[in-house]
DNA sequence: TAGGAAAGTTCCAAATAGTGAAACTTAGTT
DNA sequence: AACTAAGTTTCACTATTTGGAACTTTCCTA
């Protein structure tokens, strides 16, 4: 059923046993592991053994529960630093969060989804679905909208192919068909709503962050509740954040290779 | 001259890689990498190439530079979820910081580091790990030495050994016999302070969060500078940390498994 | 508390995946 | 066009991985 790490490799599967504990979200033991799991016995366990052994993830003597490891959190402490929008576009949000007071969201795409790498609450939070490190659909938010309106045909088609089109709300675009539609009015208007098509109640507003070469780097949002702003409230914030959207893919552009390292042996 | 990762294994030297690509701290071309790898140049290269494979590190075609990949943020928010105490601690965390006004700092030990795995600031609450997932030193943080303290004797010995005593400011323990005498001392009063020990001008208390079995489970402390506070007003703060000390420590053990799961085929 | 079943661990010959020196291709100079 | 460095592929050799089965431990049940 799984099509996913059909590679070989042993790098692969002991990559796939770590997803596959991610997945549980708790502490899981082994036989459970074993169950869900499309390797045998003895070679599980030796993966498992490897990756403990490895600081990857960790095993509770007591009750023989495995769980990630804090090497992950650190590697990705680095991931986020180095590789993300989120560092360079920091000083930005937090200006934007500022004078809007309302839920600014810095995402990327990953795959298919929408990985948010940061987050700023509106002055007055709500509570909803969506941190840092989090992953969304791209179909039913703006910034996955927007990230796919602008992204190259070949990655579109691919992504409109891979979605679930759940149905989440009312407003939730449901087929191929719909969502094409949608991204040609996005590029057009030049920027993405969601129209409460993700949670009921929560709308926003979304850029996509474009570099030089028209490559997407990222998205941007602002998000608010239906109680406080209309989408032409909304709207109305599009020049602020097209503004702090252009310098961050500047920044970002610049920030690549800091300087030009050169050494001779 | 490194001693760590020196175990055979495709998947060790793989992690050894991503490991070497972090350190880096930005985008490096494979030259760079070779030079600074024990691996041959056709074994590093296949090992890059499994990783991009797998997601854990992306390759810019354009300029040639590995990063490390998204996959890796989204295990990592998976960790910190799972196997830190962050989730627990985090109403805590919140009720702690709005009543005291400082900054209040998570952590659990990492081999022989401080790992912080969540912050409060004292002014502006920031969402997730911008600031977790960074590591501090054991032998000048309050966190550190609180951990360290109740920490059992062999694991207590082997991470004193590990440290590098490097001297940050004049208040820095700089020898192990200080720094044994310094865990005696908090042993005694049952929680730590860092003594601008790390940087001149920022003062600390911490207490250890622990089990009921004793075992360490991590580490919280409330910082200031000695411009806003004292070592003794710091002290009047230690019963109310002690008390969400204790909190944290009883949801963390009654979190440890949810529910239990039975299932029979 | 003995008996039994399930969970977890180890073994080892066969099979496979990994290795790395060297040859090769491509990109960048002079 | 000729040269040089960076990056990629090849292939015979080798070490690691594999997984069925046997073994040990743990935990339940009667």
């Amino acid at each position: 059923m799984s099509e996913r790490g059909h590679e070989a490799g042993t790098v692969g599967k002991a990559l796939n046993v770590l997803d596959q504990i991610a997945a549980f979200g708790r502490p899981v033991k082994f036989a459970e592991l074993l169950e869900s799991s499309e390797y045998p016995k003895a070679t599980l366990y030796r993966l498992l053994q490897t990756l403990v052994q490895q600081g990857m993830i960790a095993h509770d003597a007591t009750n023989g529960a495995y769980t990630l490891g804090v090497r992950l959190v650190r590697l990705a402490h680095q991931a986020w630093q180095t590789s993300s929008l989120a560092p360079v576009a920091r000083p930005y949000l937090d200006a934007l969060s500022l004078e809007i007071g309302e839920t600014v969201h810095l995402a990327q795409l990953d795959h298919a989804q929408v990985l948010y790498v940061d987050k700023r609450n509106a002055a007055v939070p709500v509570e909803m679905y969506s941190q840092a490190g989090k992953v969304g659909p791209v179909y039913c938010t703006g910034v996955g909208k927007a990230m796919l309106a602008w992204s190259p045909l070949e990655a579109q088609s691919r992504i409109i192919e891979q979605q679930s089109y759940h149905k989440f709300t009312d407003q939730t675009l449901t087929t191929r068909r719909a969502l094409r539609a949608e991204l040609d009015a996005i590029c057009s208007r030049g920027y993405a709503f969601d129209r409460e098509e993700h949670e009921p109640g929560i709308i926003c507003v979304a850029l996509p962050i474009l570099a030089q070469s028209g490559q997407v780097l990222g998205g941007l949002s602002v998000t608010s509740t239906t109680a406080r702003h209309s989408l032409d409230s909304l709207a109305a914030l599009v020049p602020h954040i097209k503004n702090t959207v252009s310098r961050i893919a500047e920044d970002a552009e610049s920030w690549r290779f800091p300087e030009q390292i050169r050494e001779r042996a």
